[in-house]
DNA sequence: TCAGTCATTATCGTATACAATTTCACGCTA
DNA sequence: TAGCGTGAAATTGTATACGATAATGACTGA
């Protein structure tokens, strides 16, 4: 598809993933230096992914202090799946208009991935795949633009499940996704409406108690799985001080 | 309010109002030292303006070209309504929902702005109103991620306008925003949702008039009002011949 | 006169250098 | 021992330098 993904959007996508998929967790600083020489490109570039990274809401910048992993109030997760049921909406609408049968042949593919992914016990797969379910389904709405937005806002509640989610539980979506692809195959508007809407709110309820625990680890560590090339940690041992690089940020806001 | 605008916060406001009132138009080139002498700062920091500008759609960069102002396409431009109309659907949803007589005062104030603007006859500043009332509108929804989307999506109306657009003839609008104002305050969803769908049709045609979507115009052809002297289109291979050098308006404001 | 080729210039992409600010451990004092 | 300055280290903000590439224009040959 695309002919060469720069070295920038490599990294964008590599922090992207850790995030969503919890590698990294929210409050983790994220320094330019060090992420830059993780992905052999210097602060400048570093610094443009912070700042795509940063519109998506996935980071926090500024402030002379190192970027941090976004920690979403209360507030911006109510409001993230606020707008969140109002575009998936208009998805929904969208490709009950434009639907085709290799629609429903990408999407059954999608859902038996995530299926197989629940049976493999893989969370991170599991997270992975639930989010871009949704981001599918938007692609085929046809609209570039609304497929950014939704992707931008599926992101933004990842993280909100990172900080005041439970542990997931792949099963429940699975079967809802199954439910909301049969609701748009059979043109029903209304019945995938409401699906999508009870779908996303179980979603949201799943946000109730915050957990968190602290564990120490090394950037390096945490980002050598999205490295392309696997991790260069122990390439630079004279940069690594005693202390884990990375400590997990007390709530202080 | 804001305590300190950062130099970058201004150029980018500055231009980002010069985009949407038309001083600079689309395909206009923006090179980057001299946006930096004009706003007296390096390309380091003009390159973060693009950037945010561009994750706006207002300006296009990469591929070693200078930057321009962006030139949606046809398809670009039904997508942003497609996603205003479902934005603009939830601001009204949760404007009712979260309603006071302040909010009133606000938006009647803001309507009086407008018609004196339609009365001076000043065309730049009706424009920039006429996208301000749904960002004002989009605020006062409490969604500060919805009212991100909104004031998005309403500046790549803008270019679209700018692209497609006839005059703006701001009569029509005005009487439109009042209708929705009272409708709003009516509490009557249903009927204001009516009022905005017809009102952003309306904008949506003024903007989609005269182009046909089985023959695209040629670029050449959407450029030729811009292009000084008139189109001369066939007579020589269309290159970049008479684009319009860099005109970058002063912003003092 | 016109087309084609080559040098020149303009402009961007990336890295690095320097200044400013925050952070944090360390030692001092009551 | 708790509290509190203090200075070094870490980190970011901004500017500048250098290389690469596309646009521009001049020159040559037919």
């Amino acid at each position: 598809m695309t002919g060469k993904p720069s070295r920038i959007d490599q990294a964008y996508t590599a922090l992207k993933s850790a995030i969503i998929e919890q590698a990294l967790r929210p409050g983790d600083k994220l320094p330019e230096d060090e992420v830059g020489q993780l992905f052999s490109m210097s602060r400048t570039l570093v610094r443009q992914v912070f700042s795509r990274l940063n519109a998506e809401g996935l980071i926090e910048i500024g402030g002379k202090r190192p970027a941090t992993v976004a920690i979403p109030s209360i507030d911006d997760a109510v409001a993230a799946f606020e707008v969140r049921q109002a575009l998936e909406r208009e998805v929904i609408t969208l490709v009950i208009k434009r639907w085709s049968p290799e629609h429903k042949a990408t999407l059954e593919a999608h859902l038996a991935r995530e299926i197989e992914a629940a049976k493999a016990g893989s969370a991170p797969m599991s997270i992975r795949l639930a989010g871009e379910f949704h981001t599918l389904l938007a692609e085929m709405s046809g609209n570039p633009l609304l497929s950014r937005f939704v992707s931008d806002v599926v992101s933004r509640c990842s993280v909100v499940l990172a900080v005041y989610g439970r542990p997931h539980s792949a099963d429940c979506g699975v079967h809802e996704h199954r439910d909301i692809i049969d609701a748009i195959a059979a043109g029903d508007a209304t019945r995938a409406w409401d699906l999508m809407r009870h779908h996303l709110g179980e979603v949201e309820a799943r946000a109730l108690i915050g957990s968190s625990e602290d564990s120490p680890r090394s950037l390096a560590d945490m980002l050598s799985p999205y490295v392309e090339g696997g991790a260069r940690t122990a390439t630079r041992p004279a940069k690594n001080r005693g202390r884990p690089r990375l400590q997990v940020v007390k709530e202080n806001r």
